[in-house]
DNA sequence: TGGATGCGTCGAAGCGTTTCGACGAACCGT
DNA sequence: ACGGTTCGTCGAAACGCTTCGACGCATCCA
């Protein structure tokens, strides 16, 4: 494997003049350039990434702190793709750091080895500890999420109340007034997962914004248990026409209690799936309307923004909150009119 | 941050008395050993990634190279997540490249900058060009699936094989006669996807084994593809009785189809969903019967075959296929008897 | 009792870059 | 004609580790 030395010998100058000439930190002779190109191609030089970010202090590489791709839906591996997709393009490599939320010791030697210049993390808790330890290990980092109080810390998000407002709006101007919300697990709003904390808050508020009564199920991420909230949410109010839901998975559960009380979507209920993706949408019959999540923009701007804190030069990024977008699918029609109230059998 | 210079220091030895201390490459004294432990914890020091890599001409560091995550099932995400962990509990850490087959002039130049001590290649192709590269860059790597001629080349893959005689079998066995096969789409068996070449290959196989005709199509990825095939197999075969498919997302099409021709699953018709998961089948009403694919085993085999390459101390790893394992679901049941065939309204 | 062997430690030479300071040459303004 | 810049290049010192050879000292076996 040829090394900057023998590109140096081979082009008949010195070691660090090759470095500049790659570098272009320092103007170079054309024709020297020249030769000296010549000599990278033909030896087939590529510079060695570890004695470079020793030298440099730059390991042009950014890590990603992820508790678990894959689940459904391939939100988070959109998210993920986009990430390794951006950072590529932006010279940096991509390294994964898979680490629950309770592994901060673990974070934090990694850290100091410095193997990462910069760290993005995902799934932010309302209080999270590891953003304590990367700020102690002076590591740059970006969350995807963001902490309760985000103060200037850099992060990425997606927009819950702006999504919600469109969402429950949107039903509303189709004369919704029964509209029930379907969350996430009662143990991930305790364990401060930020998506359906803010979506919960997000919920009520606009419903009451609207001078509707919200009404509001925290729900395990499956099929059961979402077919089981339904259930109680249309014996607790059966002039419900409406259903918001951001639990992917629940939401399979939603369409099977419909059609086994024979109810149908969206002549008697309208279903609407938020955070999301059309994708996990068409997996429904009939396909889901949803609220897309930005996954793909999220990855990007995240890199974005760790990236312009690595580098000087860049412009800034600030923190930014993005809406999920309405994707038309079939399962959202006009609320029924009163008489329309199906009777249980 | 401190370096073993700070921490050889502090415990009153050489540099390089610290590093065999920490690598246990040559004896150190118990009680010397205790000092240079207790300077490290004090100085919270962690050797430096880049330092060490250069030193030892080690990274430490494995690659990903992937098409592209997401996509429905994650069952991308579960070999992916699997490859992470496993190459963490082993000290390593996990690359992402993303770049598509055709790639390969980018592969090359990554490895030669030498950031990875080895590659993982997913979706390989029967023929495939970054083979040759890798082994060109004198790149250790491990195939996730097969070329066309394996030889000795490191891989591990699913056995098709295996899995599509006992997904056979098992309907067979049920009385199953007609029985079709829903594949991946035309344009991936010519691009020499392996999954997909190598399933219709081993179901015409099994079919004919048992004396039984094979009915199989290639279909696109898709709710709405596997819709019109399933008609149209529907159509061409009106005995059948049972499909197997291999196409996550067209088995939602299938299901779609079935039920707006008033067939009942699996009363009319069986669907069994080879490589794929039981979490993916839940989603469906009623529950797919599915063969798991054994995404995470297959990481973890991958990351083992690959640093037992790297590490000669280890025990080699030989290349594995991996049968999809039976998850019962409820969507197969024995064969309607022939004066049940339905008829077209 | 003496040569071989093993233990525990040290010093120094790398690993392949980047980057700083220096230096000659050419060019500038005055 | 003379300091002052800028250009293009070089040499050498890092960067923070690993690892080789060497060395002093015990221990061991004959």
């Amino acid at each position: 494997m040829a090394t900057i030395t023998d590109v140096a010998r081979a082009a008949g100058v010195s070691v660090s003049t090759v470095s500049y000439a790659i570098s272009g930190a320092r103007p170079i002779r054309p024709e020297t350039r020249e030769r000296i190109h010549a000599a990278m191609h033909t030896l087939g030089f590529q510079p060695n990434a570890m004695a470079r970010s020793l030298a440099s202090r730059r390991s042009r590489v950014i890590a990603l702190i992820y508790p678990q791709i894959g689940g459904i839906g391939g939100t988070a591996g959109e998210f993920v793709g986009a990430v390794a997709e951006r950072a590529r393009d932006a010279g940096y490599q991509l390294v994964l750091w898979p680490f629950r939320a309770d592994q901060a010791d673990d974070i934090r030697n990694l850290a100091r080895q410095r193997m990462a210049d910069g760290v993005l993390l995902m799934e932010v808790c309302l209080d999270d500890e590891r953003i304590d330890v990367l700020e102690a290990a002076e590591v740059p980092y970006t969350m995807i999420g963001r902490t309760r109080d985000v103060a200037d810390r850099p992060s990425v998000d997606i927009d819950f109340a702006s999504t919600m407002a469109t969402a429950v709006s949107h039903l509303v101007g189709l004369g919704h007034r029964h509209i029930a919300f379907v969350n996430h697990s009662a143990d991930q709003i305790k364990a401060g997962y930020g998506p359906a904390v803010r979506s919960a808050a997000a919920f009520d508020e606009c419903m009451t914004a609207h001078g509707l009564v919200p009404l509001s199920r925290t729900c395990d991420d499956s099929p059961v248990m979402g077919r089981a909230v339904t259930a109680d949410l249309l014996d607790t109010d059966p002039g419900l026409t409406a259903i918001v839901t951001m639990n992917e998975l629940a939401t399979f559960g939603v369409y099977a209690e419909l059609a086994s009380r024979g109810l149908s979507i969206p002549g008697d209920v309208s279903v609407l799936g938020v955070v999301t993706s059309p994708g996990v949408g068409t997996l429904s019959y009939p396909p889901l309307t949803t609220m897309h999540s930005p996954g793909a923009e999220l990855g990007r701007l995240a890199v974005d923004c760790l990236l312009s804190q690595l580098d000087p030069a860049r412009t800034p990024v600030p923190n930014q909150l993005i809406p999920c977008v309405l994707e038309p699918g079939m399962s959202i029609g006009p609320a029924r009119t009163d008489q329309d109230v199906p009777q249980r059998p």
